[in-house]
Order: C-alpha cells, then sequence, then structure tokens
DNA sequence: AATGAAGGCAACCGCGAACTT
DNA sequence: GAAGTTCGCGGTTGCCTTCAT
C-alpha cells in the first residue's frame, strides 16, 4: 500500500525477491549494518540539499542572483519551481539565500523583497491584498510563525505587470477545482472572485500561465487578451523552451531517477508536477 | 579572552497532494 | 469512496560560525 516509488515501473524490480537480490541486501547489511537511523524523508532530504553530484555548491553569481530576484517577481515563494531553473541549486539553498542576503539586496536598493515594488509605495496597496502570504493561510499560524504582518501584494503590479490572481488562498483553491473539472481557464476564479478582484485587463495569473499546456505555442491570459503574454512557452517532446522577461531558458525535462543515472527513461509520470512543470530539468546541452 | 548578537545554513516539521489497496 | 502511506513543498527552527563589544 502506499505511494509507489519514482519511477517504480521505468527501472526498480518489484514482485519476489531473487536469491541474488536477497544475498546482495544482506551483504549490504553485513557492510553498512541495519541502517542509519535515520527516515526516508531525511535521507531524501540529505541527498537533495546536500549530496547530490550535480549540486553546485559555492557562492551565487550575480546573474544567479538577478534571475532568482526576477523569478521570485514572477513565481513569489515557490523555491522549488524557482530552482528547476537554476541548474545545481536547491530550493532550500535558494530559499536561504534569498532570505539571507538577496532581501537585504533589495532593501538596500529600496526595493520591497515581497512585492517588487519601490517600499514607499508598498503601503499604499489596498485592503484586499492583506492576505496571508502563504498558501497555507486559511489554517490559524502559531504565534511564532513567519512576520504576521506581512503583507500579500502579489496582485500589485510587478514589474509593470498585474497579477490576476488576488491571493494564493484563492488561486489554490481554483487550481484544484480546475484539475478536477478538467478546466484550464485562466484566472480559475469565480465570477463572484472576478468581481471581487478584478484583472483589470492585464492580469495575468502566473499560477496557470506558466504551466505547460499541451498545444499551445505561446501563453498569456485568456481574460487579457490585449495584454503582452510575460512569459512564453515552447514545447516539443521533453524539451521546453521559456521566454520571459527578455531571457530565454532552455531545459529539457528529466525526472530525479534520470539525474540517478537511470537514464533509461529521461522522464516518468511521477516526476512531473502537477502544474505541468517538471520538478527536475537539465541544461539542453548537457 | 569572554560574552552576546547577528548571520548563515542544514535540517526538521506540518501539511496537502498523490497514489495504492 | 475510504483508509493508509509516501512524497514534496514551504515555513520554521536550531546549531554553528563570525563579528562586535
Amino acid at each position: 500500500m502506499g505511494r509507489s516509488p519514482c519511477c517504480e515501473k521505468a527501472h526498480t524490480n518489484k514482485g519476489a525477491w531473487t536469491k541474488e537480490e536477497d544475498q546482495r541486501l544482506i551483504d549490504y547489511i553485513r557492510a553498512h549494518g541495519e541502517g542509519l537511523l535515520r527516515c526516508g524523508k531525511s535521507c531524501r532530504l540529505r541527498w537533495i540539499n546536500y549530496l547530490r553530484p550535480d549540486l553546485k555548491r559555492g557562492n551565487f553569481t550575480e546573474e544567479e542572483d538577478e534571475l532568482i530576484i526576477k523569478l521570485h517577481s514572477l513565481l513569489g515563494n515557490k523555491w522549488s519551481l524557482i530552482a528547476g531553473r537554476l541548474p545545481g541549486r536547491t530550493d532550500n539553498e535558494i530559499k536561504n539565500y534569498w532570505n539571507t542576503h538577496i532581501k537585504r539586496k533589495l532593501i538596500s536598493r529600496g526595493i520591497d523583497p515581497q512585492t517588487h515594488r519601490p517600499l514607499n509605495e508598498t503601503t499604499t496597496i489596498t485592503t484586499h491584498n492583506m492576505t496571508n502570504n502563504t498558501a497555507k493561510s486559511t489554517a490559524p499560524k502559531p504565534a511564532a510563525t513567519s512576520a504576521p504582518n506581512e503583507l500579500d501584494f502579489r496582485n500589485a503590479p510587478i514589474n509593470g505587470f498585474i497579477s490576476a490572481t488576488p491571493s494564493l488562498e484563492f488561486k489554490y483553491k481554483a487550481k484544484t477545482e480546475s484539475l478536477e473539472e478538467g478546466n484550464c481557464s485562466s484566472s480559475g476564479m469565480t465570477t463572484d472572485e472576478e468581481h471581487k478582484y478584478p484583472s483589470n485587463g492585464q492580469g495575468l495569473n502566473l499560477e496557470l500561465s506558466i504551466g505547460i499546456a499541451n498545444d499551445s505555442t505561446q501563453l498569456s491570459t485568456a481574460n487579457s487578451a490585449d495584454s503582452k503574454p510575460l512569459l512564453h512557452h515552447h514545447h516539443n517532446h521533453n524539451t521546453h523552451n521559456f521566454h520571459f522577461l527578455g531571457q530565454t531558458m532552455v531545459a529539457k525535462a528529466v525526472c530525479l531517477c534520470w539525474q540517478l543515472g537511470f537514464q533509461g527513461s529521461e522522464i516518468c509520470r511521477n516526476c512531473q508536477n502537477t502544474n505541468g512543470f517538471y520538478r527536475y530539468c537539465r541544461p539542453l546541452d548537457s
């Protein structure tokens, strides 16, 4: 019972254990003991964040800094998505780097790290943006959790664009409902919500707009036909070209299993994210 | 040299999603 | 559809190091 491991059908054995497998397990335990007294979750984290051979380590470059800032302005605290576009960097690493370096850097530039707008403008945002800034905001949080007075300004203009998404709470709800209904509407909002949080015709729902549409070659908001698309996406087999904010990023989707050396199948359904992006990517020419 | 504050980062925690039985 | 389990994400914590006094 339970969720199957990633790519089980591609390259892991199932069914009865063979004598050879038994012997290899015995040999391994003889050599290394019964275990590390670590749960799988902890091992996974250690591997992903520290032991993976393709990790870059070392300081972030200025280019990486700027890319992270741009991606954060588009995606918010979607660290895994951001990390997917920085080869060799982990979501945890980027998250820590953001909190310790980039936030300060932006503040010193007079830019609000949450809104990516000038600091003196953020106080004028209307109250409907003043929701908690996490997807888990619906649940009451203990007092010790992060910045209780932080505001969600993601509805505010970002680098000249305006997000159609009123809040993550709505966004996630909409996403779930859209998936369940097979409805790929761009805003995912109900009529009431659309009324309440108008997109000004320039809206861009980041969550849904960047998802990989099966046959689309260009993504833009459905409810803002005249707005310039912030992000274009070209999809050909497993190759994805992303163009946004004047930058081009080309990545070939691969799953973790590929990174681990199981190159027989480069992508598996378990490694595909629900929003259409792949969790693991490698540069085309690697 | 001792001490406390601040910074940096790896690891943990809780939750929702995904999946199987 | 319910229950049980694993996976993966984002937020948070806590330890270690560095800096300031």
